[in-house]
DNA sequence: ATGGTTGGCCACCAA
């Protein structure tokens, strides 16, 4: 089974080309970002007229996550736990049921972080956008936590905004600063993965040049100047059933795209 | 290295 992770940055922009990716690619089960839309107004026949079943969790203007599934989707959950006053729509779980095997599936959109306020020792400006990104990123490592103590499988896949290593940056040097490549938030999403999680894509592949992302701005996409921030996280039971990786980058150079592509998992499930 | 584009929505913010 197909398992993706899409940021199609805008339902209502993306029609026409999620609707073609879908019907060429026909995901299992598809975890959206920035769907930016409220669940009310969010068009569900794109995915229940080809026979998925949809769970959303929107806001206006902004953020949102869901996700699509050809397999029966239950016990689904909104919000990433630890926060009760986070207003931000960035994570929806639910359990997927395959053939043989249980899945719980985690969609996040990880929080950009720019611009990086630091106060005059170094440290995060609380309240800023930087210091929620790493709070986010606690609450996230400490969901994993929970899951792996409760001997639940589980993926975590979406937008992590966090570019792991230079190699997967056309330009490293241009993101040192930044909240998605700096330092201590290489270091939060190590502390993710070292729980013991499975990059999907660096377990088939250690080939550099596998970005998800190229900015609208700038030709980046004519001067492949991409960045890989979209991945897909296997709890060690997951990883055992991992088949394949891979990014569908093609979609990135057809008409009116998301300024990301989508990153894809085969699994045995 | 810098400047630049798109989405949501209606004055700009976010990326």
């Amino acid at each position: 089974m197909k398992l993706v992770s899409f940021n199609i940055n805008g339902i209502k922009a993306r029609g026409p080309a999620l609707t073609r990716w879908l019907d060429a690619f026909r995901p299992d089960v598809l975890v959206m970002q920035e769907i930016k839309s409220v669940d009310d107004a969010f068009p569900r026949e794109i995915f229940e007229d080809r026979g998925y079943h949809l769970a959303t969790h929107g806001q206006k203007g902004f953020n949102g996550v869901a996700i699509a599934s050809l397999l029966p989707l239950s016990d689904v959950t909104r919000g990433l736990p630890g926060d009760d006053d986070d207003a931000q729509s960035r994570y929806i779980e639910a359990t997927v049921q395959g053939a043989t095997r249980v899945l719980r599936v985690c969609g996040l959109y990880l929080p950009n972080g720019n611009p990086v306020e630091l106060d005059g020792a170094g440290a995060p400006v609380p309240g800023g956008k930087y210091a929620y990104k790493l709070a986010w990123m606690a609450r996230l490592r400490a969901r994993a936590e929970a899951l792996l103590a409760a001997e639940t499988p589980f993926v975590m896949l979406g937008d992590y905004n966090i570019i792991p290593q230079a190699e997967d940056a056309a330009r490293p040097k241009a993101w040192e600063a930044d909240a998605l490549f700096r330092l201590p938030s290489r270091e939060a999403f190590r502390k993710i993965v070292n729980l013991g999680l499975t990059d999907a894509l660096r377990a088939c592949t250690q080939a550099p040049d596998n970005f998800t992302f190229w900015d609208y701005q700038a030709g980046a996409w004519d001067r492949n100047d991409g960045i890989r921030i979209d991945h897909i996280l296997l709890c060690p039971q997951a990883a055992d059933w991992l088949q394949d990786c891979g990014i569908d980058r093609a979609v990135r150079g057809e008409e009116k795209p998301s300024d990301h592509v989508p990153i894809w998992a085969e699994m045995a499930l």
